[in-house]
DNA sequence: CCGATATGTCAATAATACTGACCTAATAGG
DNA sequence: CCTATTAGGTCAGTATTATTGACATATCGG
């Protein structure tokens, strides 16, 4: 009954309302800063900050990607991307290349030392996930994935999980030989 | 295997790397801003803010809570603090009394405006997180806030789920006579 | 060539945060 | 009682991330 499809339905309708999830509420900002923190760290060092680090990351796991493309994923203005994405440009841990069909199109890249430091930031993300998960049952990760994934609005999963897909068929680059098929 | 509590003692010997989890990392950054994305809506009519939000919250489940604790709550300077707590306050959604031992603690306490808000921020919130339970198994609930639990920092987690477990003893108010008990 | 598209840039502003310095009021302890 | 400490407030300056609005440039499509 708790957790009937009808049940967000059958409440607005009989019940005066639903009890606060208000451990949940805490929860989810404790952790969200806490893993975004790992980063903060991180990237003090090279003077950036958490809008580098989101331009980098979505640039490194999708190589080629567009200016238009990157705007329409982090759903910021153009000023605020170009601020960030001059930066790390200026200090080659990105590269942008004109359109291979279109010339008007800007095609990023991470650098050999983008893709190190995108690797490292992954790391210490991975490792606060890796340490919940030893911390869970079996089917921990799976079942955070779906977790988050229904955290988002409904409109935006298939465009998230396509987003996701799309990274995964590049496998993890190993070692320094980087990105060499990529950036021809 | 993958999940033994030795994983990761044994992988930091035995194996070179492990596999990055672009999926949760990315699932995270969205899940977290379409969550906050609920209360940014409606704190927009108001002229408030994200961190106004937190300081309502944590005042509206911890009655009495003085600035210094609040502080090591949010983590963020008195300056930081004093800014979004004076518009609260001028705005009474939030008012400030002296300690009733020690004169000079300030003992914070949502008005009844101040509760209304906070508890309109919950409901979209919480209407968030009971859809996502809608689509999880029957111990959804339960396994979400352990997964988030687990990704607090080790040292943190006593101090939230005591911090947790201090608004859960006040049973949530129901109907507009609230916090006449508080408010003495 | 012309209009639309993709991107870059200049200027002003807002929200959230920081450091550092200095102030008041009240308590605690000798 | 006097002094040091504590709790809190405030002023000034700065940084980061974001916004809106306006304008410029380069390229593509027809």
């Amino acid at each position: 009954m708790r957790n009937s499809p009808l049940n967000s339905e059958r409440r607005a309708l009989t019940e005066p309302e639903e009890a606060p999830m208000f451990d949940l509420i805490e929860l989810f900002y404790f952790a969200y800063r806490d893993f975004v923190g790992d980063a903060d760290r991180l990237l003090e060092a090279y003077g950036f900050g958490r809008a580098h680090h989101r331009v980098l990351h979505f640039v490194s796991r999708n190589p080629g990607l567009t200016i238009a493309a990157l705007l329409d994923i982090l759903r910021i203005t153009k000023q605020s991307l170009n601020r960030v994405l001059k930066e790390l440009i200026a200090e080659r841990f990105i590269e942008a290349r004109a359109g291979a069909l279109d010339r008007r199109h800007r095609q990023l890249y991470a650098t050999r030392e983008g893709e190190k430091l995108a690797r490292e930031l992954a790391r210490v993300q991975t490792r606060r996930f890796s340490s919940a998960m030893d911390q869970l049952g079996p089917l921990g990760k799976a079942e955070a994935a779906s977790f988050l994934l229904s955290m988002i609005d409904p409109g935006e999963r298939e465009r998230v999980v396509e987003l996701i897909g799309a990274g995964r068929d590049r496998p993890y680059p190993e070692g320094e030989n980087l990105r060499s098929d990529d950036c021809p």
